[in-house]
DNA sequence: TACCTATAGATCGGCAGCCAACCTATTGGC
DNA sequence: GCCAATAGGTTGGCTGCCGATCTATAGGTA
């Protein structure tokens, strides 16, 4: 399964798995598919715009981390990241709740007791 | 929260309310938006394509319904249809399972035992 | 030495899918 | 007669992820 499919929820799977601490772009691609069991491919592609994005809005820094004459940005989460993501959580809980009961109703106890 | 937030799952929402009986494109809308506790708003510009992107499909068959003058179009599921939504319903599954464990990893009980 | 692959960062055109805006027509209230 | 609600439909446009492509370093190997 690929970004695609996760389509306005992909900030929210970024700004997760930089909770725990600092990473660098690539870094995210791999902690997201071990994370979901391989089930997740982000590309490059993908989150290399995205991880800019969520700069520019200030839920993320990043910093340049020199590792010999090998250069690696590094992301970190902000105070406002960190609320964001809380928000995303919430959001993705409302979300999947309604699709949910859209896609599969409650067989219900509905035949009387 | 409004369709562009299901995308990918459209076809899924529309199967899964036509499950338990046709009904034509209006009272598809009212049906998702009162299944979802008014959350999910479809729009026609939204649902009439995809209907009939279903029914070239061969997942829902159409009949038009003669009200006095007005004419209804009446969508009903199909057994590919059927088979598809249960394919949507497997998939929908995979799916929340795959963000959910990215955006909200299991705390852990993870002490040994 | 040269070459290949994996790692690492980045950009850009393309495309899929939902939506707003718009049009037509019937029914019913005032 | 007029307006709103119901009902069906089309089309251009925007958003957001993806594939292709480019650059560069580190390490293996021949």
């Amino acid at each position: 399964m690929k970004a695609s499919a996760v389509r306005g929820h992909l900030d929210g799977l970024l700004l997760s798995v930089l909770e725990s601490g600092p990473l660098h772009g690539y870094a995210v691609i791999t902690a997201v598919q071990e994370r979901s069991n391989g089930v997740l491919e982000l590309r490059k592609g993908t989150i290399y715009p995205a991880l800019n994005k969520l700069e520019r809005l200030g839920l993320l820094r990043s910093v340049w981390e020199a590792d010999g004459e090998r250069r690696r940005r590094c992301y970190e989460l902000t105070d406002a990241g960190r609320r964001s993501l809380a928000e995303e959580r919430s959001v993705w809980r409302e979300f999947t709740a309604a699709i949910g009961s859209v896609l599969e109703p409650a067989p219900g106890p509905g035949h009387a007791t």
